[in-house]
DNA sequence: GAATAAATTTAGAATGATTCTAAAAAATTT
DNA sequence: AAATTTTTTAGAATCATTCTAAATTTATTC
């Protein structure tokens, strides 16, 4: 666990929301202002391979990181591209029957409009 | 529904796997030689927002494809990469309650090592 | 059915997230 | 402390995707 690698796990475990790798690069550097982006995946990479964060692959171009391991699935808004997390039961029991063998990790990503959008829709059609 | 779209289509409809926006491409010169790669991404656009054709975002950087409308999970071999489907129950119903709202799609993406790493595994470890 | 307008296609340039590379620095082992 | 391994750094390279502007096709109007 290198300066480097504590800083970017800190900067994902005080987020209030999903970073992504820029995101992280940018508020690593306020605690380190010499690293540099290549160690930031360097790291990103290998605090998932050591399941201390969570990638989440959504709608963007870019990946975001979570530090949460309550089972959780996150809500994609189609229309601002907001990411908001909601509560699912831990499916990992069936999950792992299914697949015929013990699983990894799982993520359940819905698309739908958000509560703001579809008020901000209503107002406006 | 231009020529070119149909063949979009078409290619992913008689596909036996997920492919890439790239792989579409390859096969889609098939049936129309003249065919440019922004037109395979401008109708996988335009297919997706019909309805037509699912986006599936995996652990690649490329996104794949997908025909089907039967509710389906992702299965994503950690070691391979390989790609396969898995049944799961409709969670439509139960999503939309927990969302607050009617949701727009959804996909459950699992990692785990297939079947077949996982021998290759153990004959050597 | 020709004239006009709107939408789509095309090839290639541009963008942007991520990975790679090779040298320097830091950490670890002997 | 010398030698080895691991990590970091800056910047170049890669690769999927988007953008652009001109050409073509399709739809609409007269």
């Amino acid at each position: 666990m290198t300066r480097q690698r504590a800083a970017v796990l800190e900067v994902i475990r005080s987020a209030k929301c999903h970073y992504t790798a820029e995101e992280i690069f940018e508020r690593a550097k306020e605690i380190l202002p010499n690293i540099s982006r290549a160690t930031v995946y360097n790291n990103l990479h290998a605090l998932e391979r050591e399941r201390l964060i969570r990638r989440i692959t959504g709608e963007e171009a870019s990946d975001r990181y979570d530090s949460s391991f309550i089972p959780h699935g996150h809500l994609f808004c189609t229309e601002c591209h907001g990411i908001s997390d909601f509560e699912v039961p831990d499916f990992r029991e069936a999950l792992s029957r299914a697949a015929g063998g013990e699983i990894d990790s799982y993520e359940l990503k819905v698309r739908y409009v958000c509560p703001g959008c579809r008020m901000a829709r209503q107002s406006n059609p």
